[in-house]
DNA sequence: ACCTGAACACCGTTCAAGT
DNA sequence: ACCTGAACACCGTTCAAGT
């Protein structure tokens, strides 16, 4: 039967999921899928797309939040770390697939912080910026995060330690999210230059 | 002649500077060096070693700071940019190392942000975690910034517009440290609300 | 339109054997 | 101690040719 873009994702992540992102090649997809290497490349121009396209995958519980500014940074933040940790390897991918502007997704996600830091009062031409550094951040301590997970998981099992370990990495994320988000709502003192009335909406 | 860690390095770095970090394979490393492929593996286990030491190399610029600990945070991250920004993918490598946990050079980096954020009064569980994000976005930011310059070096040549974009990022990357810098230094107010934390224990 | 077969131009790593 | 030669087990991508 004919094969779809989606039967591609679907077989990219399930391939993720169970051995990582360094058996997540071409040809073993195309070996899973019981086609030729070249049939997948009728679907994705290359290897970063096919990425890309699990990278939006992955992504998609990530959803924009409600509440003011701080509750919509916490709560996208929150989701994409989860997110992130349901899939094997997923926060080096999504990382990948960021840096090379492939993710659909994480332009929204961006685009969602932006708006949230416009909100806290951050003036318009450093908003984005702003939000790249929550999401450098997020990215950074996940993949850090995760590696540790799993290197754990493949040596000795821990009797009780993990969830302790666990607990701790949330509120250990938690702190350099208030980090951030301290640092984003003080800005008017920051950007005294560009000081104006703190309107929101978007 | 011999053949010594010191020239593996050399010659890795070379190949970055002139080449960039996808030309940076073992085999061309050792068809430059006029050795087989597998006489490098005497001096490194693996290719990850071998960036490690290519990362500290390019990081060797970036010494302790001396002041309060406002200057020695943008000191160091300034070092740090310049240092990545002067070698032809520098940034990527570095977080690829970083990452990995392969460059010496970049435990002694958070080693000394963390006591400076111990210095602000960062509780010391979390000087580290302070010290790492300041780090996620030094990276984050400056491999975004070097693939968009390399980028426009590679396409058609602007003609004045350079400096003007250059002198741009300095700004913003200024910008997102004093974000940081603010986020850190309001970490006493932090703490005290850390009764925020009300996770699912168990 | 969609896929195969086969090729092109590579990889990282290992290891017996040489000096 | 240090290196060669050759192999092992792969890669991503392209493209004429088939259906």
């Amino acid at each position: 039967m004919q094969l779809h873009k989606r039967d591609l994702v679907d077989a990219a992540t399930a391939i993720l999921d169970n051995y990582g992102i360094a058996d997540l090649t071409m040809r073993r997809l195309a070996r899973e899928l019981n086609v030729s290497p070249g049939a997948l490349y009728w679907h994705f121009a290359n290897k970063q797309e096919l990425l890309g396209a699990v990278a939006d995958r992955i992504l998609q519980p990530v959803a924009d939040e409600p509440g003011d500014w701080r509750d919509r940074i916490v709560g996208v933040c929150t989701r994409l770390r989860d997110a992130l940790l349901s899939h094997t390897d997923g926060a080096e991918l999504v990382s990948a697939s960021f840096a090379a502007g492939q993710s659909e997704a994480m332009t929204r996600i961006v685009a969602g912080l932006s708006s949230a830091a416009a909100d806290a009062g951050v003036a318009a031409g450093h908003a984005e910026l702003a939000a790249r550094t929550v999401v450098y951040y997020v990215l950074g301590f996940t993949a850090d995060e995760q590696s540790r997970l799993q290197w754990d998981a493949a040596g000795a099992e821990l009797p009780d330690e993990q969830s302790a370990l666990t607990d701790d990495a949330g509120e250990r994320f938690g702190f350099g999210l208030d980090l951030l988000i301290n640092g984003i709502g003080a800005t008017e003192t920051l950007s005294a230059a560009a000081a104006y009335s703190p309107r929101s909406r978007r």
